[in-house]
DNA sequence: TAAAAATACTCCATAGGTATTTTAT
DNA sequence: ATAAAATACCTATGGAGTATTTTTA
């Protein structure tokens, strides 16, 4: 499955209109057709209902769009993300246990102020 | 952005060895090093430091591969929740209002009970 | 010297374009 | 008759392979 035909199915979605969409999208209206029935082969549905004359989301279409586009918002940040990281405006903290053999137990013996401030931020 | 390469990479970053990752994925090193490449190239970040000998993840990467992980993980979701869609095994509930003009103010007034139904289950 | 990543090149699959056909209104 | 989606076909980009080079432990 591809993040580029999530996104055509997603303008689609909002167009109802094969030509239009793929206006918006900088493609030909053949080229998303195409795309269009490549995710419906692919994920064995039919999305859109088209009667030649008008273009609709099937049931199928609409749950599906629900799960694309919670796909597109979570990649969509990746990229900002990765350039903040690269800009270094962004780290990570590296959690692990001191001592061995040691175990969460009895590294909250160990540190046990440390383990609060850790509950406290909850573990993720 | 491709789902591929952040499959790509994230095999790569628990393998921290192109040729066994490159095998793990089902192609060749060579290929497997083009894409991260330009994957790296894409988001104009070093994902990984390559010593010749050795692998490693940057902290960048690390960053990267966190939002990477969630969106694969979600994009996982799409394909067998529109298969069950398609069998009939999920849909969707639609709400809106009723009479014309409305908002939510007054549906709330015309529709009380109802409206404590919805916020009892919040509001998402 | 050997193991591993990068590079060079070649080939083929497929994304996308243009032209055309089909169909419902 | 017309608007819009589907189909047919062609081209070119780039994904993937093989062979080779480079590098450092």
């Amino acid at each position: 499955m591809e993040l580029r035909r999530l996104r055509y199915m997603s303008v689609l979605a909002e167009e109802l209109h094969f030509g239009r969409a793929a206006e918006r999208l900088g493609i030909t209206q053949p080229a998303l057709t195409q795309h269009i029935q490549a995710l419906e082969r692919e994920l064995g549905v039919e999305l859109f209902q088209r009667t030649k004359r008008s273009v609709k989301l099937t049931v199928v279409g609409r749950v599906t769009l629900n799960e694309a586009i919670r796909t597109l918002q979570q990649a969509e940040k990746t990229m900002p993300v990765a350039r903040q990281a690269g800009r270094g405006e962004l780290g990570h903290i590296e959690i692990g246990y001191v001592g061995s053999p040691s175990s969460p137990a009895s590294c909250r013996k160990q540190f046990p102020g440390f383990a609060k401030l850790i509950l406290s931020w909850s573990f993720a």
